[in-house]
RNA sequence: GCGCCCGUAGCUCAGUGGAUAGAGCGUCUGCCUCCGGAGCAGAAGGUCGGGGGUUCGAAUCCCUUCGGGCGCACCA
């Protein structure tokens, strides 16, 4: 009995009260659907609700009356064994083992559909994550948007939702000019001018620039400025695109600034956004009066020089997620960017769309690192490439992926080696080796999934150990988790559910054998167990899939 | 000064109004005579930063105060 089941049961007790007279509700106050909830406390039952602490003062009754009254109801529902009024009026629910058990089945039989949904079933939305210059290589901070933002992506993407993951390319502005000059200076082993890019990593692109173009030192300045510049800019973005390759997290879309520039798209958008009636000159300057809608202070787009400000631009790249038919448009951004907000919606309010709903801004804290390890490259920052090289693509994408994006997280330079071994990660994926472990075994040992009358060796009554109902109560709640991580945007949520899952699953495995000993007869209890197993290792696997970790079936 | 985020165990952090606030690490004690010990069982460790309020019920919602992070450009 999955838990939808029991709330539509619950529902059904409602609804028949009501009919009978024996509660006095009115009709608009019935709710649609009851929630129920695992409860904390294993004496509590399999599940639980506060339902009738809720509604006792609409229905003019106590809470405990009204919930003596639905747990009468409820008792006599199929796969209910028992139902307790507890406290001031919470209903505890048991479950009968078998219909508990046959959940097992219907994970094995839903396979890697198992925790897919429709809690975003029709929406579409792109999201935008990381988004670095293109003028060094991604740090610590981006990995931590790496590894959330295609979490996220995946999640939604199981939710239902039509998600295209995009890296905005900011390869336009004055940055990328100082980009190339450091390039250049590099390579002719000069100073890199004022308010230049310092990192060691700039040397070697230098270096390589000059392989590629061996012209370079003798061009006039100008031409060398940009060959130096494009050469440079083409290197870098290879190489996060590479980095990123490495680290599973894939998008559907580079976007180029300079090609909304090049195109007209920025010119367009001040004109359409005028035809909006919100823009305005003054002082030489175009502005966007974002102040008609959440801004604090009205934003100029051209400049009294005639050059188009980076604000322009957003306001061109969001009308293009428009025009390309994203009605969501999900940014996530740093915690220094949080004075973007107001003005990005107010760019959506003034193109015509509602900022609640089609756009959307997640700020994730920064990442602090307390006398870490310092990259050889870049200077004072800690590459993307250096991480998944000391700790491994895993333990860096779950470690990432397993905090929610507003924690500042602050990462112990000594203990990040360390803990390599303490990572959560391996705890979970060690609970899915082991299932796969069992799994090799299980035929020499004689255990099967089928008898030989072809019929299922699974009898969901036989499940009625502690543990086993605590593990697959756990099971069933993945959908839901899945469908929660989706809608309020934190993947962390699967993270923290497979650890638990993974730790039902080590405390199963501690009481209960799937197999029998060498001299045990096989029964169908073993049988059983093995298709309770497949279906841990099924949830284990789909779930750390949603991470982009992997499910190893050795370690 | 204004705004956003965060203060939970020694450390790093979960906990979208429910019952006795949890996990990992660290500390201490047990468990390999059989499915993988990267595991399990147990112990110690808390004024949920402080103070008010709302509620049958608050770590959670509101106000206030203290502490930390970040931001307030015709920069990108």
């Amino acid at each position: 009995m999955t838990p939808d089941q029991l709330s539509g049961a619950l529902s059904a007790a409602l609804a028949s009260a009501v009919a009978d007279g024996a509660l006095a509700l009115p009709a608009d106050a019935v709710p649609g659907s009851v929630h129920v909830e695992r409860p904390r406390q294993r004496e509590h039952g399999d599940w639980a609700t506060n339902v009738a602490l809720q509604l006792a003062k609409k229905a003019g009754t106590t809470p405990r009356a009204l919930a003596e009254e639905l747990a009468r109801r409820l008792e006599a529902a199929d796969g209910v064994k028992s139902v307790e009024v507890a406290g001031p009026g919470f209903l505890n629910i048991t479950l009968d083992a078998g219909a508990a058990g046959e959940l097992a089945r219907t994970v094995v039989t839903a396979g890697a559909a198992y925790g897919r949904g429709d809690a975003l079933a029709g929406q579409v939305h792109n999201l935008e994550f990381i988004s670095a210059n293109p003028t060094g290589p991604l740090h610590i901070g981006h990995t931590r948007w790496a590894a959330l933002g295609d979490a996220l992506a995946r999640i939604m993407r199981a939710a239902g939702a039509d998600v295209t993951a995009e890296y905005y390319i900011n390869d336009a502005g004055a940055q990328m000019d100082r980009f190339g000059g450091s390039v250049l200076a590099r390579a002719r082993g000069t100073e890199v001018p004022e308010g230049g890019y310092r990192g060691e990593y700039v040397k070697e692109l230098a270096a390589q620039v000059l392989e590629a173009r061996p012209d370079l030192l003798d061009l006039p300045e100008e031409e060398a400025l940009v060959v130096a510049r494009e050469e440079g800019y083409r290197l870098q973005l290879a190489e996060i695109r590479a980095v990123l390759e490495g680290f599973d997290v894939h998008f559907d879309v580079w976007f180029s600034e300079r090609a909304l520039h090049e195109s007209g798209a920025v010119e367009q958008a001040v004109e359409r956004l005028r035809e909006q009636g919100h823009v305005f000159d003054s002082e030489g300057a175009v502005w966007l009066r974002t102040t008609d809608f959440t801004d604090d202070k009205d934003r100029v787009m051209i400049r009294a020089n005639g050059e188009p400000t980076y604000f322009a631009a957003d306001a061109a790249y969001y009308l293009s997620k428009k025009d390309r038919g994203f009605p969501g448009k999900i940014y996530l951004l740093g915690a220094d960017h949080h004075g973007y907000i107001n003005r990005l919606k107010a760019i959506a309010a003034c193109a015509g769309d509602d900022p609640e709903t089609n756009i959307e801004v997640l700020i994730g804290q920064l990442v602090n690192v307390g006398g870490a390890r310092l990259s050889k490259r870049a200077g004072n920052i800690i590459e993307l490439r250096d991480l998944v090289e000391w700790i491994g693509k895993d333990a860096v994408r779950y470690s990432l992926a397993r905090y929610p994006a507003d924690t500042p997280l602050e990462l112990q330079g000594e203990d990040m080696l360390k803990q390599t071994n303490d990572n959560p990660v391996f705890y979970v994926q060690y609970a899915h080796s082991r299932t796969c472990a069992v799994d090799r075994n299980a035929a020499d040992r004689g255990v099967v999934r089928t008898r030989p009358d072809g019929t299922d060796a699974f009898d969901p009554s036989l499940l009625t150990h502690e543990t086993e109902s605590v593990l697959l109560g756990r099971l069933t709640e993945f959908p839901r988790i899945v469908g929660q991580a989706a809608e309020l945007r934190e993947p962390h949520r699967v993270a923290r559910y497979l650890e638990a899952l993974a730790g039902d699953y080590h405390k199963w495995y501690a009481e209960c054998r799937v197999l029998p000993y060498p001299d045990e007869e096989v029964t169908d209890l073993h049988g059983t167990r093995l298709w309770l197993n497949d279906a841990v290792r099924q949830v284990l696997a789909n779930g750390l899939d949603l991470l982009g970790v992997s499910a190893p079936e050795r370690m």
